[in-house]
DNA sequence: GCATTTGCCTAAAGCTTTTAGGCAAGTGGG
DNA sequence: CCCACTTGCCTAAAAGCTTTAGGCAAATGC
């Protein structure tokens, strides 16, 4: 009998595929068996399980965000980085709803620590280097970058601000001025009204 | 034999505690009926299936969220009101992580419409009035919020912001004051630098 | 008290996961 | 070349989850 030539990076790589089309929670070690055209146990030489595949679905996920961001920050700075990355992931949800909803499988502490998480917090930090953070303010901007990014996208992608005026690209590019014009204007004391910068335009009593 | 008792409403409280306890992606038809200590079919004369389970789960999570976000707006505007409905999605994420997983769950257009989803937007519409936005920035800042609030949880309950310093609670704190100030001094255009108030502290070339 | 409805049951088919053991296709040394 | 060995995909089988169909007993109502 002809080998199908399986191997654990053709595995991720199929269930990710697989993942775009069906959905993340629907990859299943038997629905990428049919795909190759093999026995389900065929695959269990390759992963250890349905859990480790969708582990290395994620890992290849993550990897691959990672490296778009990394192309899309080269060269740019400030507003220009900010939104060149947000736009990375915004676009890759769009064209890959599995392999994102695969990036976001919780992963083991040791996991994590070897995947390409980390890369993204260092890109995040990278574009705050075009403000004028101090820590421990920068982790708490790399934070709500983030919160921001993934917040959006998931809701977007939930089909959240589909069916309601105005568009959601018009929201994401305003919500892109006011994270940038946040980060120019970083609050630093969390006390009350009027801390933000030298005028305030207090427009309702 | 005696009955147990169950409906639709049961199940899905039942439901509820299960995925807070085992998660929600293992909530069961199978687990739920050995939690009634009843045959798995006997589940079917109240739930549709599986995904229908599910759903339940999802809408009770919704209108639990929703309700606390009423009761804890009471009385409040401003940063104060941003600050609580904060914390009520932040908690109850953390008191009910399974719930909060399903109330991610994504519904049908009708089932959406249907659910507590809307009351959410509107409280965070009804935040909004304490500062001055006009249509159609406070969408842009409905969206803006949502994304926050859900993308910092989703985030921290993720494991994300652990093991490193600053603490979450702070970058929480810190992250509502920025938010505060971006909607007390919402960019008016989207243009280049400089636009969100009168001063902009130009830090980098 | 009897008919009807309701609730939980048994039975069964189909699918996914995972392990164990087998045979044949590739690989390398003599 | 061929023999031994490794590797890759196979069959077989057990166990769990989902869902449907049909049955009997408990609750409900006239």
């Amino acid at each position: 009998m002809a080998r199908a030539g399986l191997t654990p990076e053709r595995l991720a790589q199929a269930g990710a595929e697989l993942a775009d089309e069906v959905g993340f929670d629907q990859v299943t070690v038997s629905a990428l068996a049919r795909r190759f055209d093999v026995k389900v146990a065929s695959l269990y030489s390759h992963v250890k399980n349905s859990q480790d595949l969708k582990t290395k679905i994620a890992l290849l996920a993550l990897e691959e965000l990672a490296d778009r961001g990394s192309a899309a920050l080269a060269g740019r700075a400030g507003k220009d980085a900010l939104t060149a990355l947000a736009n990375v992931y915004r676009d890759y949800a769009r064209e890959h709803p599995g392999r994102y909803a695969a990036a976001q499988l919780r992963l083991s502490p040791e996991a994590a620590a070897a995947s390409a998480g980390p890369r993204h917090s260092q890109m995040t930090r990278a574009i705050l280097r075009g403000y004028d953070l101090t820590e421990p303010d920068e982790t708490h901007a790399v934070r709500l970058l983030g919160s921001v990014f993934h917040g959006y996208v998931s809701l977007e992608l939930a089909g959240g601000f589909s069916h309601s005026t105005p568009g959601s690209q018009e929201s994401w590019l305003r919500i892109l001025d006011a994270l940038d014009a946040t980060l120019r204007n970083w609050p630093t004391t969390g006390a009350g009204r009027g801390t933000t910068s030298a005028t305030t335009v207090d427009q309702q009593g």
